[in-house]
DNA sequence: CATGCAAATGGTAGCGCTACCATCTCGGGC
DNA sequence: GCCCGAGATGGTAGCGCTACCATTTGCATG
């Protein structure tokens, strides 16, 4: 009449199993895998041996039930294969890769509502931390983030007014710095190209047309934009187009590389020198612009980093250091290349 | 002498309140939730009511430790940067955004030991089901595959020994066709470029060299290779290296776009013409591809595809239909382009 | 009219872990 | 020698949910 060793569980070793191979309570067992500091070093040593002879490993959802704390990281981005937002979760997963927290991302395809739906998806699992692009939540996710109950980094820009932490760097200066560049190596009809113009675009954008208005030489039609993803293709595409309505154009920020790219090709496609005819700046600066002939003048973000950072700084939070600086910027750098060296 | 609401839990609502507002019991509410078809109309209508009313939320951890399954995607890839599995991500959380799992993605940074920790780590959530990329698992990790107790599916490649199902293709047949496409175009020292040089990478390595061998005109010295993981720069230095060692090369057909598009800038930088002195093919076929100039040949692979095709078979594998095909392969596409025009 | 059976609902007993609160031991201070 | 506090360990009682096994009801069957 010995009762199954279990109804459900697939009869997989629990801390009871090893509690009782090593001789302890089961709380101790817990104690040793969580705060071995708070154990003897004798009972470590046999609940150790007892672990490793049974093959045990917690149960990270029986773990996350009773401490109503799941050792989950909760990432939200706007798109999985823009580089961009893959190498700030390379960071992220590359700094979390030695600690016990798992990752979570959640794709919001650049949409609020999806990115609230989300939210609501990961709340529910009282997450260790939450990671989130961008500053521009709507005001029921700023509310699901505020009361998260946990740590909270926006990344990728900075702002004036974060829910609690952020890293990133400004838009808007970045697209100014752009511009400027364009404007001091003498060209003077210089275009804004971009695709899918998320809040990020717009701020480069503003950038842009702040530094084009401050040399007097601010026109709308030199504008150049689509809410359509961005890619190299549509970078020639847009470009074209930029050309039709403004053939005097003489130099083009571009949103990102892809469509710097795209306007490189086009250029070469068309006998259209660069630099001497148009200057050409991208925005993120891939691997691949400095090997590009010309090679492309771009601004340098550091993505990794902001992903490193993002998980330092949420892990002295959780670890009860809230941060002497609650804004990080960790800035950009202009790589200045031939496509702008007339 | 009231009890407090609870110890520790947030105070958010749980399955015994709505059932209380309900006035059902807290298994019809479970139920009603999971097997709506189960539970009467009228009880459905009133639960629902309480759920909207209260804001519940089912807990997933809790959920998890009672049905002794996590709804849970556990997904490994080599890495979360390269353009090919991110395409893939892509496609599996696409598929599954409108389905109660969620997704846990782990990168083993091409790594047999890192897979095997991380297959042990998601392994002890009982996930749902597992996909994983790449047939070459070391024995140990197949084992943990094997008795995961839930569907996996390996993706990117098809091969005869599947742990349980497949989709992919065959890198073989991939790196063949790439080889005899440029033998046909009349092209005859054809080198091949790769880095990295992961088992995919070397099967279409093994795929250009049998076309080759059958063409008679296979040289070792026409094999330029690296450990070091792939970038366009990394293209341009393998070009130079290939050509410096062969300087009758007339073609190339490179382990991946990136690395024909260094190849490419690198011909632009030379002077050498591309189609007519230098044919290049590439591998994957990535936007870009179509636009550079001279646009590249490249083998289109199905990486969205092959995401949403494993979704589609590990959730009929739960939902009890075993597929009728166990190995699915995807297959490729030459895309014929002007690098080969000669 | 008893019987059987399916559909709808509920009670009980955990799932595997940890928070909380003992209990016990030991050494130092008086 | 006694008291006290710190450190080490353990027992109990859940965390919020669902598997399992009733129980109830309604209705077709013989």
């Amino acid at each position: 009449m010995t009762k199954p060793r279990s109804r459900r569980g697939g009869g997989r070793p629990t801390i009871a199993d090893v509690a009782r191979k090593a001789g302890v309570g089961a709380i101790t067992v817990s104690r040793a895998l969580r705060e071995p500091g708070r154990v003897s070093e004798d009972l470590r040593r046999q609940i150790r041996a007892a672990v490793d002879e049974l093959g045990y490993v917690p149960d990270p959802n029986a773990r996350a039930l009773a401490s109503a704390r799941a050792e989950v990281f909760g990432v939200l981005v706007p798109s999985l294969t823009n580089n961009v937002f893959a190498e700030v979760v390379r960071g992220i997963y590359d700094s979390l890769s030695d600690s016990p927290f798992r990752i979570q991302i959640g794709n919001t395809h650049y949409s609020g509502l999806e990115e609230e739906r989300l939210l609501q998806v990961f709340g529910s699992q009282r997450p260790a931390a939450l990671i989130v692009a961008g500053i521009d939540q709507t005001p029921s996710a700023r509310r699901l983030l505020e009361n998260a109950g946990c740590p909270v980094v926006q990344v990728m820009e900075t702002g004036p007014d974060p829910v609690d932490m952020m890293v990133g760097f400004s838009h808007f200066d970045g697209g100014r710095t752009a511009a400027e560049h364009l404007l001091q190596a003498g060209y003077r009809k210089i275009g804004f190209i971009g695709a899918r113009m998320d809040p990020r675009s717009q701020r480069r954008l503003a950038g842009y047309r702040a530094a084009m208005e401050a040399a007097g030489l601010f026109d709308a039609r030199l504008v150049t934009t689509t809410p359509v993803p961005s890619s190299v293709t549509l970078g020639r595409e847009l470009f074209r187009d930029a050309l039709a309505k403004m053939p005097t154009l003489d130099g083009v920020f571009c949103n990102n590389d892809d469509i710097a790219l795209g306007v490189l090709f086009e250029c070469h496609r068309a006998s259209i020198d660069v630099p001497k005819q148009i200057g050409i700046v991208g925005f993120n600066d891939l691997d691949m612009m400095q090997v590009s002939f010309p090679s492309i003048t771009s601004v340098r973000t550091h993505r990794y980093e902001i992903g490193t950072r993002a998980v330092a700084m949420a892990l002295s939070a959780i670890a009860g250091n809230r941060p002497e600086q609650r804004i990080v910027d960790l800035g950009f750098e202009l790589m200045r290349r031939e496509s702008t060296g007339r």
